[in-house]
DNA sequence: GCCGTTTTCGGCCCGACTGTTTTCAGTCG
C-alpha cells in the first residue's frame, strides 16, 4: 500500500513550498497529504479502478495532484519533488515532527548548518550552534533540545481509555477552584476519538490568570511550553500535552465549538460563516464587529442554518452536509442500552463471580447480562468444554433465583477454529440463550483464509454474535487481515450480529466499519468484554463508538428489552 | 493547487503565545 509514502511526499512538498513562501500551494499539498493518509482504500486500487477521475474524487486532490499521484504510481517518483529536494536534501518529515520546528527553521538549519536530520540537529544543539542563527537565542535552543528529548521518548497517541478518566479528574479539580464557573473537556476527547494526541480543556473563570497558574503548577505537569493569562500549554509527566483555555462566559459556546470539531470540520464551518457574510472564531459568530451568536454551540450552528452535529461526528465526514439539510441522524443515546452481552467471570479469566457481575449490572439498571466465558481451545484461560458449560448453566439457574430485576443469560465466547468450526458441539450451543464467537488464534492467516474461516463460522445457525470482528488491540496489535466488507455481507446473509466491543483497548468494530454495517442493514450489539466488575462501566466507550459510526438506537440490538432482544436472535433459538 | 448555493476565476480559517525583536515572524492548534 503506497498511501503513506505518497502522503509523506505531499507533506514534504507542502513544507518545501512553505520554505519558498509560495502562497496557498503549501496548504493544498498539506490537505491532500492528510486526506491520503486517512484513506481506507489502497490508492493504487483507486487509480486502477477509476484512473485520474477517481483520484480527483479524493478530497483535496484536483487534476494537478492526481497527475502527481499517477506519476508516482507509474514511475515510483515525482520529478517536482526530486527537483525541490535537491536544494534541501533533508528529512523534512522527521525534523518537523519536533515541537517548535517548522519549514522556515528547517530551511535555515540546512542552509547555515547543513542539518539534515534529528541526529545532526542534536549535535548542533549540544554545541550551542543554534543560538547564533537569526531570530534564535538560548531559550529557543533549549526548547528544541526539549523537543528532541520528547521525540526520543516516543510520545505519540494514547488510547482514549487511558486519558479520559484522567482528564475528568483534572476537570473535577478545576471545578473546585474558587471563581471557576464551568469546565468542559473539548477536542478529540469530546469527540471520543479512539486515540488521543492531546487534552484540551476549557474553563470559565472570574480570575483567568489564577486559574491558568493553578493549571501550570499541577503536580502532573512535567514541562510548561506556554503560560499566558488565558491560555496554558503543558506537557504532562505521563507524556501527553494538555492545554487550558480560559474564555469569557459570553463566548463559551463559541469556544466549545471552536475546540471540539476536528480541523477539517472547523474549517468547513468557518467557510459557511464567511459565505453568509459572517466571521467565526473562538469568541463568537460576528457580522462586522457585532456578535450574532456566541453563548451556545446550538445558536451558532442555528445561525449558520445547520443542525448541531453531535461532537462525536464532527470530522467533516458528511455531517456538515447532513446538518445543512437538517438530516442528521438521531444517534443512540448514552442511556439507551438494556444489557451487556460479553462478560467473563471467574469460571475462566474474569476476576469476579457471576453473582458479583450480575449484581453490578443490576445496579446499573440492566435488564440482562450475558456470561460469556471462554471455551476449551483457549486453554490458558481454563476455557469451558461441553461438560463445564453445562455445569455453569445449572449454576446460573441457581444464581438467577437471587435476582428479580435482571436476567442472567447463559452464553459463551466460543472459539472459532482454523477451519471455521466452533469448538463447542451444536447440541450444547443450542441450550444457551445467546452464543458469541471470536477468533483468538492464528492471527497470521492470509486474508482469504481468515475471511473464509470467519464467514464459515457465521454460517453456523447457533452463532448469534461475532465478537470483536477484527481482533485489533489499540496501539498494541494490528487487526488480523480480513476482508471486513465480505464479513459484513455474510452477516447480512446469515443474520449474524456484529459486536461493537466497548473495551477501550479494543473498540472493535471501529467507526467506519460500523458505518458500513449500518448502511448494509446489519445489526450490531454494544458490550463491554468486561473481565471484572469495574469494567462493566466501559459501555460508554462502545456507545460513543457507535455514535461515531452514526448509529441510531434501532441499529443496536441490545437497546431492546429482554423479550424483543431474544426474538432478534437467529431463528434456531426462537 | 483546490474548489464551487460567490461555480471555471478569484478567493483560500483564525488567533494566542513566545522569543527576539523595537514591530513581528514563526509555530501551533
Amino acid at each position: 500500500m503506497k498511501n503513506q509514502e505518497i502522503s509523506k511526499i505531499f507533506f514534504e512538498l507542502a513544507e518545501l513550498y512553505d520554505m519558498k513562501e509560495a502562497p496557498f500551494k503549501p496548504r493544498a499539498f498539506e490537505k491532500a497529504s492528510s486526506s491520503i493518509a486517512n484513506l481506507e482504500e489502497d490508492i493504487a486500487d483507486i487509480y486502477k479502478k477509476g484512473g485520474l477521475r477517481a483520484l480527483e474524487n479524493i478530497p483535496g486532490v484536483g487534476r494537478g495532484i492526481a497527475e502527481r499521484i499517477e506519476e508516482y504510481l507509474k514511475t515510483g517518483r515525482i520529478k517536482e519533488y526530486q527537483r525541490l529536494k535537491r536544494d534541501f536534501p533533508v528529512d523534512i518529515a522527521e525534523l518537523s515532527s519536533i515541537e517548535g520546528i517548522g519549514p522556515k527553521l528547517i530551511k535555515v538549519l540546512y542552509t547555515r548548518l547543513r542539518i539534515k536530520n534529528i541526529s545532526d540537529l542534536e549535535k548542533a544543539v549540544k554545541q550551542g550552534k543554534l543560538r547564533h542563527l537569526p531570530r534564535m537565542g538560548e531559550k529557543l535552543e533549549a526548547k528544541i533540545m526539549k523537543g528532541i528529548e520528547f521525540k526520543k521518548e516516543g510520545g505519540g497517541r494514547f488510547a482514549l481509555g487511558e486519558i479520559l478518566p484522567f482528564a475528568r479528574e483534572i476537570k473535577a479539580r478545576l471545578l473546585k477552584l474558587k471563581g471557576v464557573e464551568a469546565v468542559e473537556i473539548a477536542g478529540s476527547l469530546r469527540r471520543w476519538q479512539e486515540t488521543i494526541g492531546d487534552v484540551d480543556i476549557l474553563a470559565i473563570s472570574e480570575d483567568p490568570p489564577k486559574t491558568c497558574d493553578y493549571f501550570a503548577k499541577m503536580p502532573e505537569v512535567g514541562h510548561v511550553y506556554a503560560h499566558g493569562d488565558t491560555k496554558v500549554l503543558v506537557r504532562l509527566k505521563m507524556g501527553i500535552d494538555a492545554d487550558l483555555r480560559v474564555v469569557p462566559k459570553e463566548s463559551f459556546g463559541a469556544a466549545l465549538q471552536y475546540f471540539t470539531g476536528n480541523k477539517d470540520h472547523n474549517v468547513e464551518v468557518r467557510k459557511i460563516a464567511i459565505k453568509k457574510g459572517y466571521k467565526l472564531n473562538e469568541y463568537g459568530l460576528f457580522k462586522g464587529k457585532k456578535i450574532i451568536a456566541a453563548r451556545s454551540e446550538e445558536e451558532i450552528y442555528e445561525k449558520l442554518g445547520m443542525e448541531t452535529p453531535p461532537p462525536e461526528i464532527r470530522l467533516n465526514d458528511g455531517e456538515i452536509e447532513a446538518a445543512l439539510k437538517h438530516q442528521l441522524p438521531k444517534l443512540i443515546g448514552y442511556d439507551d442500552l438494556k444489557g451487556d452481552l460479553q462478560t467473563q467471570s471467574d469460571w475462566t479469566d474474569g476476576s469476579n463471580s457471576i453473582e458479583e457481575l450480575a449484581r453490578e449490572a443490576e445496579k446499573m439498571g440492566h435488564e440482562y447480562i450475558a456470561i460469556t466465558d471462554h471455551t476449551k481451545s483457549l486453554a490458558m484461560t481454563g476455557g469451558s468444554d461441553e461438560k463445564k458449560l453445562l455445569r455453569q448453566m445449572a449454576e446460573i439457574d441457581k444464581i438467577q433465583k437471587k435476582f428479580s430485576k435482571i436476567k442472567i443469560l447463559k452464553s459463551a465466547e466460543v472459539n472459532i477454529m482454523k477451519n471455521g468450526s466452533l469448538d463447542i458441539a451444536n447440541e450444547v450451543l443450542a441450550k444457551l440463550d445467546v452464543v458469541g464467537a471470536a477468533v483468538h488464534s492464528l492471527f497470521n492467516l492470509s486474508r482469504n483464509e481468515q475471511t473464509a474461516r470467519i464467514i464459515r463460522a457465521m454460517g453456523n445457525p447457533h452463532l448469534d454474535i461475532l465478537f470483536h470482528p477484527t481482533g485489533r488491540i489499540i496501539n498494541r496489535r494490528k487487526p488480523y487481515d480480513v476482508d471486513i466488507e465480505a464479513v459484513i455481507k455474510a452477516a447480512k446473509r446469515t443474520g449474524t450480529i456484529l459486536e461493537i466491543d466497548a473495551h477501550p483497548w479494543r473498540l472493535d468494530l471501529k467507526d467506519e466499519h460500523i458505518k458500513m454495517s449500518r448502511e448494509a442493514g446489519v445489526k450490531m450489539v454494544i458490550d463491554t468484554d468486561a473481565h471484572s466488575v469495574p469494567e462493566l462501566h466501559y459501555l460508554e466507550y462502545g456507545i460513543a463508538q457507535a455514535r461515531r459510526g452514526w448509529c441510531a438506537k434501532k441499529d443496536i440490538i441490545n437497546t431492546l428489552p429482554l423479550k424483543e432482544f431474544l426474538k432478534a436472535l437467529k431463528k434456531v433459538r426462537k
